[in-house]
DNA sequence: ATCAATATTATGTTTAGACATAATAAATTG
DNA sequence: CAATTTATTATGTCTAAACATAATATTGAT
């Protein structure tokens, strides 16, 4: 049988049955083997539009209770964390940047508190200035592990910046961000050509490959910037 | 013949296998017919696998021309964006919130802008701060076209904020978000209990229905908020 | 050699059937 | 009646086969 949906036309049909209160939140909605059906394709076909909607958080699934539509559909925002270089050339500008302080110090306890390393531990320490164009960009303050990607002591930093290169050599790293706003201190302002106090956005990242630590960056970015992403 | 892979366990297992660099980057990896037989699987379970780690951007697949491993992996992050209420109460606090202004009056031209509606274009406008506990939370300033949800002027703000009436109301609208940093203005300041000038973050919103404009919501959380995800 | 037409191929999608699993409902027991 | 066991059921996963589709590779014509 040629199917006359496709699973993406089945998902499409469901979004709008969703949308237009033709299926209510929080009612059931007509199990697999009723809806493939009704569309005439087989269950899988169904199940493959549905579980997507599920994982987006639109819809509720458990076995044998059934479907529901969401109650308060958790809206999804993805952001898409690039290389910063990319980042900068994405938007139309050359990238450069420039390693302020690398050197090899015992990390302070907010840093090996966050990896979840001894305190004390003598981590790599870099700071970076990256460039949108003739402009500073990002302020990037980095601690690596070094036991956990020894090769790092060998890289020159004025070639390949530290994030670009760990990237590209260690990649696949589970971590969290957190994404906040702070005023811009002395040292920040005068290396970001901000003033004093001014609002900079913050990310902060801590990445580990498995259980093993990786590194933490703490990114300052200009005044003015802001990330952007669409639901 | 019972399965000795799960999809997931070979995802797993692919993942292993970029992150440890035994597939490299950029490098073509095995056709889906010799993984399945590696793994004494059916295609579609290869495929199941693999299909999530394309969407993921881990890999690049292409038709004839195979899958290779990404050369820059974009790392996604994942926002939930709930409603404001729920945000509060995972926090472990109880939400309230409370309307500080409403009106309809011609929208400033920033706003029709974002919106892509006429200027001078009269709106609904809300102003409304949201309590954690009893620390201000975010103070909210929420333009709503009227045409869109015409609905929304019988409802009453004070049983149910309008962050929550409309995604209850005005369900899987597209959007875009943008967040950034701000420094506290003196209505800011006064109504969230900061000082003038502290650093503030920001979320812009806005959000249609198919191309049909509903709202502009700009969210100052008050300071020291954390937006947090993991990767 | 260059360009267009054709064949090949890896992934994309779908089906029908089967069994697994989690959650509920029903039946049984104390 | 409450607590436990058993049956039921909707979703979750998997298979083997088939056809669709988009790229690439090859062939053939100019």
């Amino acid at each position: 049988m040629k199917p006359n949906h496709s699973w993406q036309s089945i998902q499409a049909e469901i979004i709008r049955r969703i949308s237009e209160r033709i299926w209510v939140p929080g009612e059931l909605v007509p199990k697999e083997t009723d809806l493939a059906k009704e569309f005439a394709v087989s269950r899988g076909t169904i199940n493959r539009a549905m579980r997507e909607l599920a994982n987006a958080g639109l819809i509720d699934r458990k076995r044998k209770a059934g479907t529901r539509v969401a109650l308060n559909p958790v809206r999804k925002a993805t952001l898409d964390i690039p290389v910063i270089r990319l980042d900068v050339e994405n938007r139309g500008v050359s990238h450069k940047h420039m390693v302020l302080m690398q050197k090899i110090v015992p990390a302070p306890a907010l840093i090996t508190g966050k990896l979840g390393l001894a305190t004390g531990t003598r981590m790599l320490h870099l700071r970076t200035l990256h460039f949108a164009g003739n402009q500073p960009f990002l302020y990037e303050k980095r601690w690596v592990n070094q036991t956990a990607v020894p090769d790092i002591l060998d890289v020159d930093f004025s070639q390949i910046s530290a994030n670009e290169w760990l990237v590209q050599n260690a990649p696949l790293t589970t971590g969290d961000i957190s994404f906040s706003a702070t005023n811009a201190s002395k040292d920040e302002a005068e290396t970001l050509g901000a003033k004093i106090g001014e609002a900079l956005f913050l990310i902060d990242r801590s990445t580990w490959i498995g259980t093993m630590a990786v590194t933490n960056a703490r990114l300052a970015y200009a005044p003015g910037f802001q990330m952007h992403t669409s639901l």
